[in-house]
DNA sequence: GGTTGATATGTTATAGAGTTACATTTATCA
DNA sequence: TGATAAATGTAACTCTATAACATATCAACC
């Protein structure tokens, strides 16, 4: 059991449909699901919070499985242009999608206290952001939404999560 | 003139105006608006689209103002963090407020084609975002909103904006 | 009006994030 | 099986950002 979304649940079983998910839409799609990209997802499956790439890089080093900055990179390119995972902006760090295969638009809610990352639903053609988009004539395509703030567990005084 | 939030407007009025907010502003909350950080701002405010650090500390650099990193950088932290002006996560970059002074969460909308950035109101407690936060408990402190697309110029075929 | 404590600046060095370029290998598919 | 495209290995480098410490300047109080 871990942290997720704030709140526990069965980790392994969770890791294991996400990869279940991913490997079935790299089937369906015919993308090559190679050991590092996996590896990779793995990583960021396993820890369950945003993580930088040369820290992801550092795990995959002591794996024999490339130690360049590029290889992290590239993986991390790969699984972000596919939607299992996604860059948090305000760390420069990465992490493992919730519901990947599903195309959406990610927003987050990111403790400042324990790092923890929740990921919720953005609809970016709506409200404020989509008024200003459609008054301007600005076509968006895409749209970061990250949130800081304290999380339900670091609100309770509890330095305790994490 | 120059573009503006995508539109033509009066330039040198704007800085003015710009620039005698934040001198008010200052002089009210007993902040040091030093020579340095006014140059800063003065330099974003002129070239009115997001610049990086280090652009900014070359033209500080000719000037005289200051050589090192950090120069620059602790005028921008004192810039974004009264609220003159406001990093534009995806692009590493730094952008002058148009209206400083306000207490206020931009959302930007950026041209990913002429590096535009038009600057928007977000209300992050309202919405898909906030609806989340109050469901899990999470309580909002600080937003970032930004939207990557075409700017109406760039859309008109015409690459002839920026 | 000088002393003191806080705030701002100058400078060196270094850490962290991300890319370019090119050689090599591995898949894909005709 | 041979041609082509996709993925990996590796070195070098650029850009972004901070740590640490010395010096200078400001604010304000006796």
């Amino acid at each position: 059991m871990d942290t997720i979304g704030f709140q526990k649940h069965d980790h392994a079983s969770c890791m294991r449909a996400a990869l279940a998910a991913v490997e079935a839409y790299c089937a369906a799609h015919k993308l090559q699901f190679t050991p590092v990209r996996r590896r990779v997802l793995e990583i960021l499956l396993a820890r369950h919070r945003a993580m930088g790439a040369y820290e992801i890089l550092d795990t995959l080093r002591d794996e024999g499985l490339g130690s360049q900055p590029p290889v992290a990179y590239r993986a991390l390119d790969f699984l972000v242009n596919h939607g299992f995972a996604h860059k948090i902006e305000q760390l420069n760090a990465f992490i493992a999608c919730t519901h990947p295969g599903e195309d959406h638009t990610p927003a987050f809610l990111i403790c400042r206290n324990c790092d923890a990352v929740a990921e919720a639903h953005a609809e970016p053609s709506r409200g404020m952001l989509g008024r200003a988009a459609s008054d301007t004539g600005f076509s968006i395509e895409q749209a970061v939404v990250e949130a800081l703030g304290l999380c339900p567990n670091c609100r309770r005084g509890a330095s305790a999560c994490a």
